[in-house]
DNA sequence: CGAGATTTTGAATTGGGTCAAGTTATGTGG
DNA sequence: CCACATAACTTGACCCAATTCAAAATCTCG
């Protein structure tokens, strides 16, 4: 499959704080809930293009994204960029800088946002309280790992299309799990971000959405996407040589 | 970089367990290294092209490699394989698993190797009572964050022979920490087992290598590798169009 | 409405893939 | 320990998917 479907995420009940929606084990008494409303009482909003964290800063929280979507990036030194991951709302970003103390890319806000403060220490005194949580949280970076390795079999090993139908029915599954349309949506980053996410030039990006639409298997213009036909899409994945 | 350099991991003293090296935190007092001895009792050997576990596997728990080393790959449905990573002495392996309680690509031993089993449930209770094993879980799951974006980053922006040149300098680097010779080394993995992992035909790995030779960087025969001049190799990397 | 950014499309180029043949290792059984 | 078979590696010639360069079309937003 690769870009593997996202795994169902609980839809939770965190009551004061919607933010920690997807991404907090649901069954936990009342004062377990009441101390992660606590652990997560700072939000902040940013507006597109704002800096979450850059490459480099000091760690001391994750964050969950409360509302709106992020892309992570790397920065090489000879200048080169890559998106590592668009992030939208229920997703925690900013596990990438546990390892180190030290973030080790950036998080830049797509549109306009709210992000929930984790502060990692705190999580990590309360999960050593609350069992469920602490399996929660190996769960969420093990998640990641599973997805960065599903982008590495990607990018490793298949073609221009392939990746774009991933990158397209990963979106849809996304934003079916969250009661969105998984046929229609708009796209919030360019064929530029798109290129660097799947390892491609913007121009290859852009010719495999009109390829696509051709074939009918997706409407397209510009940012708005139709998905004509999943099964179609589907099967571009799988048709290996 | 891409590749990053895997960050320099404390080598251990656990006391009858070799293994959790460079795998567990340094400072615990002598209760503390009782109990992960006791955590790391379980001991299994193998040999070339066993496998540690498969794809579909029950998760129960993580693996560290005491000696030897291993390769982890991800089977796509339709038949395509593709390298991960490969592991050597020190490092831990399954973390992959957490997420689903599923093993998600499948481990197998290069060589003779002996493996520690740490079962999961086990390594969870230890860390709700000792934090700073937990906080050490919490890195060595960031630090394989890391590391599977530097190999995005490869992926999705190198050229063969910079990766080729990012994947020996790694290699080089994880040898040195081991204080084991940076600039000589046998190969424990095919041509093919490396294109592989750089998202290559084996027959371009096998040209790089010869044109590295060609230009006096590298002396190669078969599986024995030589680093001529590890600072023209760092250059091969930067040398982005 | 207009200026700049983004996207689309075309044509030419090229890096890596494919296919094929030859060579060098490796391992097995006699 | 050698002979042979098989697997792994190298090299060459050709090809094609994706990149590059360029220009035109469309979108976005002040």
């Amino acid at each position: 499959m690769a870009l593997p479907a996202p795994a169902s995420q609980p839809k939770s009940i965190c009551s004061n704080c919607n933010l920690a929606e997807l991404c907090l084990p649901v069954d936990l008494t009342i004062s377990e809930l009441q101390l992660l409303d606590e652990l997560s009482a700072v939000k902040r909003s940013f507006s597109r293009g704002d800096y979450l964290y850059r490459s480099g800063d000091k760690f001391r929280s994750l964050f969950a994204i409360h509302s709106g979507s992020f892309k992570t990036q790397i920065l090489h030194e000879d200048g080169r960029e890559q998106v590592t991951g668009f992030q939208m709302a229920g997703e925690i970003i900013g596990l990438d800088a546990i390892s180190t103390d030290i973030h080790a890319c950036e998080a830049v806000a797509m549109e306009k946002s709210i992000v929930c403060e984790l502060p990692f220490n705190k999580l990590e005194e309360l999960s050593r309280v609350i069992p469920k949580l602490q399996r929660h949280l190996h769960k969420i970076m093990s998640r990641e790992i599973v997805r960065d390795q599903g982008i590495m079999l990607l990018l490793g090993s298949m073609r221009a299309e392939e990746r774009l139908a991933a990158f397209l029915l990963n979106l849809s599954q996304r934003y079916a799990m969250r009661d969105l349309s998984a046929t229609q949506f708009q796209l919030s980053m360019s064929r530029q971000e798109i290129g660097s996410y799947l390892g491609l030039k913007l121009e290859t990006v852009s010719r495999a959405f009109s390829h696509f639409q051709e074939e009918g298997i997706i409407l397209v213009k510009v940012r708005s996407v139709e998905i004509l036909n999943l099964a179609r899409l589907q099967a571009c994945i799988n048709s290996s040589r």
